[in-house]
DNA sequence: CGAATTTGACCGGCGC
DNA sequence: GCGCCGGTCAAATTCG
């Protein structure tokens, strides 16, 4: 059996919650979900609004995969890639081609195990998906439950 | 030919 | 203040 891994974890220390989950995204193709409270928000500057702050969510999920760029439905448009330090690979930005929509995300390979993608979304998508690959329906499913589920407890 | 990607320039925050 | 570093812009280029 083939089996994926994906991992959410939080980029600030004080995890919202912890769950983890097991399920299958096809035949013989099974998805470990580890979930450690994924979301936070933060202060950002936007510089169009002088001084105005705008919160913003951001999850951060690695996946052991053989499929490079993982399709979540979602249409993006690549506007950057940069080496970072520290890194052999770079890491490539990607901006939510929905009109109105600022959600951006950033892909990377993970420095030590290049075999783990790791993804980072910032902000939240506030239309519905476009389309829907099979294999990551159910995932996609769960990151929405996640996200009613944390907006509810705000 | 319009749309998406590539890629170097540009810019702002931060540490020294 | 200056230079490094990470993020974004935008012109050129490629793609469908």
């Amino acid at each position: 059996m083939e089996k994926h891994e994906l991992v959410l974890f939080p980029s600030s220390s004080t995890p919202s919650y912890a769950s983890e989950i097991d399920f299958e995204v096809a035949q013989n193709s099974k998805v470990h979900v580890k979930t450690e409270g994924f979301l936070r928000t933060e202060k950002k500057k936007i510089s169009s609004q002088k001084g105005c702050k705008k919160e913003q969510h951001r999850y951060v999920f690695e996946t052991r995969s053989k499929i490079d760029i993982l399709d979540d439905g979602y249409k993006w448009r690549k506007y950057g890639e940069k080496m970072v330090k520290n890194n052999k690979f770079s890491r490539s930005y990607y901006r939510c081609s929905y009109e109105g929509c600022n959600v951006k995300k950033q892909i990377q390979r993970h420095s030590k195990d290049e075999q783990v993608v790791v993804t980072t979304y910032d902000g939240m998508h506030m239309h519905p998906v476009e389309k829907l690959t099979e294999s990551f329906e159910q995932i996609l499913r769960n990151f929405n439950i996640y996200n009613q589920f944390y907006n509810l407890q705000r």
